[in-house]
DNA sequence: CCATTAGGCAAGCATTTGCTTGCAAATATA
DNA sequence: TATATTTGCAAGCAAATGCTTGCCTAATGG
């Protein structure tokens, strides 16, 4: 145990992900997300746990319960890994745009008025 | 085997980020891409084989090599994913950086040239 | 044609993962 | 105080992961 612990492990299973996404309207106690997922309570514990570990939720007691907050300045950490390359899809997608315009602009009978 | 496989679970392993960080300069056949890590080639072959499945690379057989293309594309998934979660931590870069300028008004003096 | 080079396939293995069930601790409520 | 609720802890387990070594196939070049 005590595995590699980042972020990138993290948001890999779905489970988690979900987890992520239903934090993002609101704060839940452990026990309000567990019932939102058909696996057990302690599985979804060992989920926030590790949503925790890796910083991506905020675990903030109050009484008996636990309530999880998304620490979503966390995910920018994947967003700049992915940031270089999101610069190769983007100018790849921009030649494909002035492809198709300088296509439109050849081919005005067959271009029609939509897009 | 035959597993979940997505990009998710992809980009969850440091070598096959690394891998995939190689490609973005060029395309590169296996071997030279095994010989810039320690594993062992076998090790490095599966790494490829699973981006390969995941729709990151592809894989193009050049006489008895086989380049490894990058399809960053690919990885559009990724960022839309996280897209939603973005707006939140942009959203407080943006209030944190109202509030920093703020107090840069109000305090011209110690504000000095830099930042 | 034979040696070299690039790569695939498969068995084997230690560790990690994701899940379960059972039980204990702490807080809230009747 | 007795009981219900929220959560944690731990053992156990099947499957997945990441890696290794050994051997096999195919293309290239002398």
């Amino acid at each position: 145990m005590e595995a590699r612990r980042d972020v990138f492990q993290a948001i890999a299973d779905p489970t988690r992900r979900e987890i992520l996404t239903l934090l993002r309207r609101r704060a839940q106690n452990l026990n309000s997300i567990a019932e939102q997922f058909d696996i057990s309570r302690q599985a979804v514990s060992l989920h926030i746990k590790i949503l925790s570990e890796c910083d991506l939720i905020d675990l903030r007691k109050e009484g008996r319960e636990r309530y999880c907050h998304l620490k979503a300045e966390k995910l920018a950490e994947v967003a700049g890994w992915l940031e270089p390359f999101s610069r190769l899809w983007e100018d790849r997608f921009d030649q494909l745009d002035s492809l198709w315009k300088e296509w439109r602009f050849q081919n005005p009978d067959q271009a029609g008025g939509k897009d």
